[in-house]
DNA sequence: ATAAGTATGTCAAATTTGTGAAACCATACT
DNA sequence: AGTATGGTTTCACAAATTTGACATACTTAT
């Protein structure tokens, strides 16, 4: 199994250094960014990043406002590192939804136990989850969907796309919208691919692809 | 931009102050209801109640009993105070679907952060909300009418009149105001050519057309 | 009665979407 | 390296839908 990526924001390098060779040894993969900004291009660039060490005290945008980018499209586990326990930032964190808090210093051993700790907690609720509806059932970890219970073949963008409308049944959903979460959020090309992928999924869905309602003027959705 | 307002149940006044006052202070508008049936009554007369405190042990009607009848109609958001963290409890408000638990005694800055984090999550979701007005129901998420129960197709222009005229049901409203509600701000057109789409609304919406009234010499109305 | 406002049916223009083919691109295989 | 393969994106055109304007009929207020 492949090596779950973290990535580790400080603008200290020693700092990085200290947690990256820790974590290393316990099998993880680690990337590094020395600011907000790099944290938040590094995050969207690669889109397997299984959760983010954040200091919150960094120059140009701190750990807050990175906490707010990302979590505006993702749910990735973050961690906060705070230079000292402070009520009104832990109340902070709570609202964007920080998922755990450490304070400066701490023990590597304890960062290694929460992150395996949340990891553990968080791999259990999405890994064993088959999101269904209506004879469409998807299984993200598998990789796989299954219409009235048969396998259909699709590509890795079908699949996504697929998955997207599943987890977002019943909503309606712009090209706009479909693009900034299927695709890189900065991918600039034509949103009518799309189209094109949407005509794809619908045949090999067979009678099930009318479940992929079009909505004049607006985009997709799937019905519930 | 308005503030939200929560709704506070509590029969003991002096725990509502305590949590009025925090509320305020941090923006919100407080309504306060001293029982369940006080409670039930505002949140059906007030339409826009953000979100709900509720206490568990009432006199007359009980927080769950509360939760249930709320439930029945709306998926608002309900934090549950408690005395003390029962198991058997958190398991009833579960199925009931409490958002949110908070046992006393507790710190009102956990509250108000609580707060802000149910209410952050759920206006991000999506407005799941559904609109209703005398049998017209409007999801604005699924870009869906219902009229009566079941769905009417309408067009974008059709579907943005009727949520439009929903939103302000009961107001009179010049055909001015519609064009620059509806319509681009910047569009210059014919101000008849909502005539015509108020028909095909009328005529889609069945015999609840007759709820579009027409203001002789100002525009429509969305009969309450 | 008359003038001003509104309802309704029709229709061409504009917009949006469906579709198939072709171009492009990355990857694995010979 | 060259080639085959399959996925992804772009493009052009056809098909479908929406939309706003207009003409005519109708209603209301004075």
């Amino acid at each position: 199994m492949d090596r779950l990526k973290i990535l580790v924001v400080d603008d200290e390098s020693r700092m990085r250094k200290l947690v990256r060779d820790f974590l290393v040894k316990n099998n993880f993969e680690v990337l590094e960014a020395e600011d907000g900004e790099q944290a938040v291009d590094i995050f969207f660039q690669k889109k397997d990043i299984a959760l983010i060490v954040l200091d919150v005290m960094m120059p140009k945008m701190d750990g807050w406002q990175v906490c707010r980018e990302i979590r505006a499209y993702s749910k990735v586990p973050i961690i906060m590192l705070t230079a000292k326990s402070d009520e009104r930032d832990e109340l902070q964190g709570f609202e964007l939804g920080v998922d755990e808090y450490i304070s400066k210093p701490f023990s590597p051993k304890i960062l290694v136990a929460r992150i395996e700790a949340i990891l553990r907690r968080t791999n259990q609720m999405e890994n064993n989850e088959i999101l269904s509806c209506g004879g469409i059932e998807v299984n993200k970890a598998a990789h796989q969907a299954l219409i009235d219970g048969e396998e259909i073949e699709l590509s890795y963008k079908e699949f996504e796309l697929l998955t997207y409308f599943v987890e977002n049944r019943g909503i309606a959903l712009s090209r706009e919208k479909i693009l900034n979460n299927v695709w890189n959020y900065d991918y600039f090309g034509d949103a009518r691919t799309i189209d094109t992928h949407v005509k794809k999924l619908r045949s090999k869905m067979g009678s099930k692809g009318d479940m992929i309602k079009t909505i004049w003027g607006v985009g997709y959705k799937l019905e519930e």
